[in-house]
DNA sequence: TCTTGTATGTTGTCTGACATCCCGCCGCTG
DNA sequence: CAGCGGCGGGATGTCAGACAACATACAAGA
């Protein structure tokens, strides 16, 4: 293990990746202002000594990355790091690595993960918390017939107790799972007729217990939910692999 | 709500957003393997029938959101999702809400999911499982003055345990946030002095626990484990806002 | 046989031009 | 004077062509 007597020299980066890492430290150090605007391709091109193609390069790599937004004819804006920019990624990452009867585990990896949560909300949301789970019921409620409507109503149901926890990293691996749930429940709503009904039931019952502030009984609601919810997927499968 | 009268005309959407979305499309659907080579930038050019710089761009920005690997000299290739293409935007993410304290929210995570997720271990893992963790706490006594290495066993560990829970989903989840310890770590060695014992002392409760198949015991343990984490994260945060 | 040079294909960078879009200025018109 | 419309400047988007830097395979030479 001797060391070689030459060193590799440090290899130049492409260009067009040091000057994305130099925009992104001036970001990250806060040297600019979320919306800020950044001066122009051309005047960047000047600062930094290069040409357009690579600023234009650089500029779209960050964009790609949810850090800027570029907009045709205005400018180039530094942008607020979304949620979605964590939970796009998050989704190709688990779509990209699941196998063929994913939609076990994805409802499976939820009935770990979800009580838990559950309970955090029961002891932490605050009233708008409670406001918004409220609603997104009463919106469920009305949306019996619109399938597209109750899907993003479900989510949107796991996902506010997930903000009602109060710990900014739970949505991050709430969102992108909740993503996977529609093309899950494609193949569910084919063989469970009543799955609104249930959906209503469900929700009411845990969104109770959290607004009791009864962490024990959110907790067994979420995790009954999640139960029906696997019976409801693995008949799915059982009929689709008959078939 | 009525519908607007005219909708909106699909707008020309930019064409490297287009080309964009149109690969990401092809490697999605599985028509790549992980690792395949693309057909070089002229080739696609003159497939798609647009400009190389517009197809450098797109290629740029999938490239940023790793799922394309460029080598120069050698071609494009279809990259594997690491599990680091999720944990960087989530660092971001993180770093630009919740400020220097994020550290506490990814611990507080980190004790809502990961006892369920050792409960499950408790009583689904295999021989094989075993093996791997014993081997992992053994390395980790002998490592006693490498921090890195540490580090790196701590993470294994953490990610042994989600994979002996035999659904593929956990260790998606468990890998990145596992990636954001190291940096909160740094700051924990500081402060606490015998971070290698209470690791290795909370490693071997953990899974004793789960070799006995007793899932409440482990469940119980790695809730330990990760209070002793946060009590030692809060006193690190105390001792650098001191200074 | 080993080495070296060379040819070829690939990505990286530069340059200049034109297209398209947004917005503010300014003059026309009622 | 107010409203409207055209027009121009500045911004990003797209195109085309050229050359540089790198990786690899292969042939020529010692």
């Amino acid at each position: 293990m001797a060391a070689p007597p030459f060193e590799t020299v440090g290899k130049p980066e492409l260009l067009s990746q040091t000057v994305e890492t130099a925009i992104e430290g001036a970001i990250r150090s806060g040297n600019y202002e979320t919306g800020e605007k950044l001066p122009s391709e051309m005047e960047l091109c000047r600062q930094f000594g290069v040409s357009r193609t690579v600023m234009r390069e650089a500029l779209r790599m960050l964009s790609a990355r949810g850090m800027l937004r570029i907009e045709k004819g205005k400018g180039i804006f530094v942008s607020r790091v979304s949620a979605d920019s964590v939970a796009t990624p998050m989704e190709l990452y688990l779509h990209m690595h699941s196998g063929p009867d994913h939609a076990v585990h994805v409802v499976g990896a939820r009935q770990l993960i979800e009580p838990a949560i559950a309970a955090e909300a029961a002891r932490l949301h605050t009233e708008s918390d409670a406001v918004k789970l409220r609603a997104n019921i009463a919106q469920l409620a009305t949306a019996k017939h619109d399938r597209d409507q109750m899907s993003k109503l479900d989510m949107s149901f796991h996902l506010l107790i997930a903000e009602a926890a109060h710990n900014p990293v739970l949505p991050l691996f709430i969102r992108p799972i909740q993503m996977l749930m529609p093309a899950i429940k494609a193949d569910v709503y084919k063989v469970v007729g009543d799955a609104h009904d249930a959906a209503v039931y469900w929700h009411t019952r845990i969104m109770e217990a959290i607004l009791d502030r009864d962490a024990e009984r959110a907790e067994a609601e979420m995790h009954g939910h999640l139960e029906i919810a696997m019976e409801h997927v693995k008949a799915a499968m059982e009929q689709r692999d008959a078939a």
